[in-house]
DNA sequence: GTGAAAGCGCTAACAT
DNA sequence: ATGTTAGCGCTTTCAC
């Protein structure tokens, strides 16, 4: 920068009025510096002027996921990003792989990076370690997951209702044994689908008594297998309710192996890309992860824009798609 | 950290000492320092650091993918960020959507932070503009796409004889009129899978009269009515060349729309998932997007740590997975 | 309309 | 083993 100021023969603080285009600069002053830029190929440091500016805004917005090559974090990162962008700033994805201690690494490098917020979807049962956090003055928006015992904004779909939606669907198609297959319990969203497949059976008054309850499957193979050593039981399940997208792949891999397909119900939660186009079409519950993303965006804006909100839950509607395989109906 | 310094009765120094772990700090005053920084909840400004320190490194990547939520790039991602993870370096990932002026505004505001290397899957088709980039020492590695006119490092699959061997397992099944559906053809991956599949028809000494090369399709609902055009035409193709992960998606949707899954050959550029469940199973040239990831990080970091290597063009080998839609034999 | 001085929070270089 | 001074590249403040 003082080498394009001495180029343009003005001062330091002229080159920067006219970067930053501040009023008051003569047009031809202005014209003689963005020569000297150009000859000198100079960018400015984007470092160094968040450092120096009131308010210290890095233009950038930290985002936590369970991975960054998962289809559903990748549409949420897409609808952050989309929002980001108009705005000029930047997104730092980190993939937590379900792991509380990543997130809280994670949480702590953005802190150090003076990230100007972050949207999250936790992956720790006890989040107050964000508490102060919090106090530093860094807002933080959840997303997909709404935290336990900490009054934040968050962001999320209906999973309860929709998951119940799908559960009374596969009752009144005379399903008793249904399996459900589940994350980790202390994974909010599995706990809260988990509690809507429950209160469809206590609303139709059939006792849960057949239907048999997986919980921590955090890939498609386990999944696969967790089902497979059920169909090839006993007493087989009737119907499965795939809690999340990788086990609803790994529910169809162990099926399809099978040949059962046409046999065993099967609803998903998460759409998936060729699901319409299997044999039977899948059904699912399909949320919108790219609004999630969208919407959580514009609401840590309006923080940043120095609105003084109270937290608040915003929940984004799901969609149930019938397409075949929710459909079966139990063998009588 | 003058409030640290304050009160662990230090200087300043001394805390950038402690924090940094650099030797020769007397145990207990080290203790102390901890004490303090925790008591008040301090975390170093990296920013600062960065900005002092000599090298300056921001300990952060940029990379440019078509766009975070196709799950080819996500899986780049991936492999990119395990990689600088184990390192400590964060990954700024900013898409494209396949605009040359998104680019290059994303790599000035990539200098503008300073980032300390960019991996980049360009779509421009002159790159001369980062010539200067490079000039200002600012590490490259290009990735899934080679550019033209430029001596740099270059991951990417072996896209043209992956291509060739797809088109010669179709032409030996006795298909000519083929079809090839390609994004835009200044795309250097759908360029040189275009260039395989020409090669196929040349080895086998067959004209390509026949073949239909449509390239420009953006989206998978570009692909579907392309091809479902076709299908609906007077000649429709007896084979089809899907050029890339979400053509391949809107193919098949035009032909099991149709029902013609079993009629047409289909052979597609990327695995996809669900692909070996539909029926037939989904013929792929499958790349290793997570591995292209990883090696091009690992290049990077043999850059910044200081190599003087010269530029090398590494590949990636792809499978070719035959499924049954590829070996669906020509009508006679 | 422009420039000089000070300082953002940290670390390099040189003390001691 | 620790502290002091200077300065990274910018923007604020204030003077002209």
């Amino acid at each position: 920068m003082k080498q394009v100021a001495a180029l343009a023969g003005v001062g330091a603080k002229t080159v920067s009025r006219v970067i930053n285009d501040e009023p008051r600069v003569a047009p031809e002053t202005a014209a003689r510096v963005w020569d000297a830029i150009r000859a000198l190929d100079y960018h400015v440091d984007m470092r160094a002027g968040s450092l120096r500016r009131a308010g210290g805004r890095t233009l950038t917005l930290g985002l936590l996921v369970s991975s960054v090559d998962n289809p559903f974090a990748g549409e949420v990162h897409r609808g952050v990003e989309d929002v980001a962008r108009a705005r000029g700033v930047a997104v730092l994805a980190v993939s937590l792989h379900e792991d509380p201690v990543r997130e809280k690494s994670a949480v702590e490098d953005f802190i150090r990076r003076r990230l100007d917020g972050i949207i999250l979807s936790t992956t720790s049962t006890d989040v107050s370690y964000l508490s102060t956090t919090l106090i530093r003055g860094m807002p933080m928006v959840f997303i997909d997951r709404r935290p336990l015992g900490l009054s934040v904004d968050a962001v999320t779909s209906d999973n309860r209702e929709a998951a119940a939606l799908a559960t009374r669907s596969l009752i009144a198609r005379g399903h008793r044994r249904i399996a459900f297959l589940g994350e980790r319990s202390t994974i909010r969203t599995s706990a809260e689908r988990h509690q809507g497949f429950l209160d469809a059976f206590g609303e139709a008054g059939v006792p849960t008594g057949e239907a048999t309850v997986i919980f921590g499957l955090s890939s498609a193979r386990e999944a696969q297998e967790a089902l497979g050593a059920l169909l090839d039981s006993d007493q087989p399940p009737t119907a499965v309710f795939g809690g999340q997208n990788l086990i609803t792949v790994g529910a169809l891999h162990a099926l399809h192996s099978r040949g059962m397909q046409h046999r065993i119900a099967l609803i998903g939660f998460d759409d998936l890309e060729l699901a319409d186009l299997l044999d039977p079409g899948v059904t699912v519950i399909r949320q919108d992860p790219r609004k999630l993303g969208r919407v959580a965006a514009e609401r840590m804006f309006s923080r940043l824009d120095g609105g003084v909100l109270a937290p608040e839950h915003i929940i984004v509607p799901t969609e149930f798609i019938e397409r075949g395989s929710g459909e079966i109906l139990a063998p009588r």
